[in-house]
DNA sequence: TCAAAAGTGTTTTTTATACACCCATGC
DNA sequence: GCATGGGTGTATAAAAAACACTTTTGA
């Protein structure tokens, strides 16, 4: 790219679309803002912002997400960039998106109600303004690649967690269900999990062990990569 | 996004850069500008370009691939943006990545020339500015990645192929020797290719046979997908 | 003691890998 | 007839999938 072109150019308005995922009752859920405004009045929209001249998308990301949520330190991973010329009927505006995953039980509660912002099961999600459908999808497909190749579940479960959370979690990214043993086996197989001295016994008399996730420096790196 | 805080954003400028991958001598090779000011003069730069208003990214990397190759209808995927503030010397520039495919052997060299493109083999590739060689590695990385799920090669290959060829395409996109016996098991099992009746006999006495892509509705679509 | 959930073990099938072998042909 | 790639077959190993079985414990 030419400096000497750099001025005189088209600029263009950037936005910054979040699929927030988070997980609670046994279901992936979706956190969506209720639209207030016509066109589309009524319809759901994925939480989203514009994109500031001093800071990355990346950034603007995790200042939308601060202010929605609350959190800090949020999982995040970009999706892809919508650019057609009429995806918004408001003006042309470029949409890059991005897929956050969130521990439902400890977001600020009251700043996404203060936002008008509401949960959604996966199985359950209204319609979507726009492109968001389409963005939608493609960062559950990213999350599913994802969780296919590592364990996803730290930042959607809490930091103690039982193989049964998480092949529920897994059942509802991948919407069907796991052999319970074939997943357990292929889970542990992967050692990136420690198991607790200390059961959950809120499901069943027996109860179901306890288990983190590995700290980096826990971590066997060459155990790792493979489907599940 | 609200309609009424579209006026007054800031806007950016926003490019296209182009991780352009072609097939010739056996080696895979990309297509790079050297560059003709400073700062970072002489270093190399993927091939890219500015976003107009009314075209989508996808377009722009279109326009700028038949302005630089003559061609049209190359397979593209977008990589991803590169948004961090100061990632380009000359303003604050968006860029959302591509990369493509095409073959070296029916683009224009004429039009290469004329811009001062150069192919360079992937085993060789010169210093690239700014943030242009974790581009490049991305963009490596998505095509091995859609290479293990699907056959890569009907827009790096002609059209007429041997298995031995596209074998070798493989290993010089992997960057290792995959055994003859089973790449051609592999590949054979997908049936998306169909074998010609007709032989290269440049390479060995005996010959190889040709083969094509099937048409879209010869794929039989329940056999895809599988990790070669 | 038995129901129900947690956890383990066994069998079968599929896929990947390594490598030996046969085939066709021009010299 | 033999050297040289081209192509096929087989034997082994590793993963995935299916499913039977044992363990624990409160009611």
């Amino acid at each position: 790219m030419d400096h000497v072109t750099y001025i005189n150019q088209e600029k263009h308005l950037v936005a910054v679309d979040c699929v927030i995922f988070g997980y609670e009752e046994g279901e992936l859920k979706l956190l969506l803002f209720k639209r207030q405004l016509e066109p589309d009045f009524g319809k759901y929209s994925l939480v989203g912002g514009w994109i500031h001249q001093n800071e990355s998308a990346e950034q603007a990301a995790e200042r939308i997400l601060q202010k929605i949520t609350g959190l800090d330190n949020i999982f995040m991973e970009q999706v892809q960039v919508f650019s057609k010329p009429n995806r918004d009927p408001g003006g042309r505006v470029l949409s890059i998106v991005y897929y956050a995953l969130i521990d439902i039980k400890i977001h600020d509660k009251k700043r996404t109600n203060q936002y008008g912002a509401e949960w959604f099961s996966i199985n359950n999600i209204p319609q979507l303004i726009f492109d968001h459908q389409e963005m939608y999808c493609l960062a559950l497909n990213k999350l599913r690649t994802k969780a296919s190749y590592d364990i996803v579940g730290k930042d959607l479960l809490p930091k103690e967690f039982t193989l049964i959370q998480l092949r529920q979690l897994y059942n509802s990214i991948f919407g069907r269900d796991f052999d319970p043993g074939n997943f357990r086996k292929k889970i542990v197989s992967l050692s990136a999990l420690n198991r607790l001295d200390k059961k959950d016994t809120s499901e069943s008399k027996k109860g179901a062990y306890y288990y983190v996730f590995k700290t980096i420096d826990e971590i066997d790196i060459s155990v790792r990569i493979v489907n599940i």
